[in-house]
DNA sequence: ATCAAAGTTATCTAATAATGTAACTGTTTC
DNA sequence: GAAACAGTTACATTATTAGATAACTTTGAT
């Protein structure tokens, strides 16, 4: 049994699968990261709120299939979309807020 | 001088104006008052950080046309357009909660 | 193990955001 | 009031989300 000698960090993690910071391919997958958060929360919601997708999807005249690619961080959705899902599909309310 | 006999609330405004909620016109308005209202926003930490449109565009690699728009609620925006402005552009942290 | 329900993925089309360019409209300063 | 700067708008192109449909996969219940 060997000892670990080196933590890699979060940041170092990202550096070296994505690049430094700034450059298109981290970029890309924060992006992606991002979007996979936000369909983590509406997964979280939407399980809270007792719905299937293809309930969630009706309530705001959409497909499951879209709701599962939301909630898979699979699309980079506008705000009027995340509006409407949370809102509208799940009587939410949204708040950005800046810092 | 006569006395005001009734309120015209914003609900009954928007009502008025532009039908029911859920109608198509309805919601269009208030995606466009929200893309707004994201526009002013920003417009407002653009003004706090002293940066002129073209400076906060030179910074993540856009046009201050694109810019403008943004701040006028011309554009329904996608969420990593959102992330990119305010923290890469004005180095701000956005957080989207939910209540 | 089978069946049904829930969720994921692929493909296509249509709508629209993002981008570039350039002209136009204010606004401020001299 | 001219010039310089800041902001807005118009137009065309490209990239991508939104949306429909259908097939496939996973999960849960019996």
């Amino acid at each position: 049994m060997t000892k670990v000698n080196s933590i890699t960090t979060f940041e170092e993690h990202l550096s070296k699968q994505y690049g430094e910071k700034g450059t298109s391919t981290r970029d890309k997958f924060e992006t992606k990261a991002k979007a996979f958060t936000i369909g983590a929360l509406l997964k979280d919601e939407r399980l809270q709120a007792k719905l299937t997708q293809e309930q969630l999807a009706n309530k705001i005249g959409a497909k499951k299939s879209y709701i599962s690619r939301v909630e898979n961080g699979k699309t980079d959705i506008q705000l009027s979309t995340l509006y409407k899902i949370f809102e509208v599909g799940l009587s939410k309310q949204i708040t950005i807020s800046i810092a």
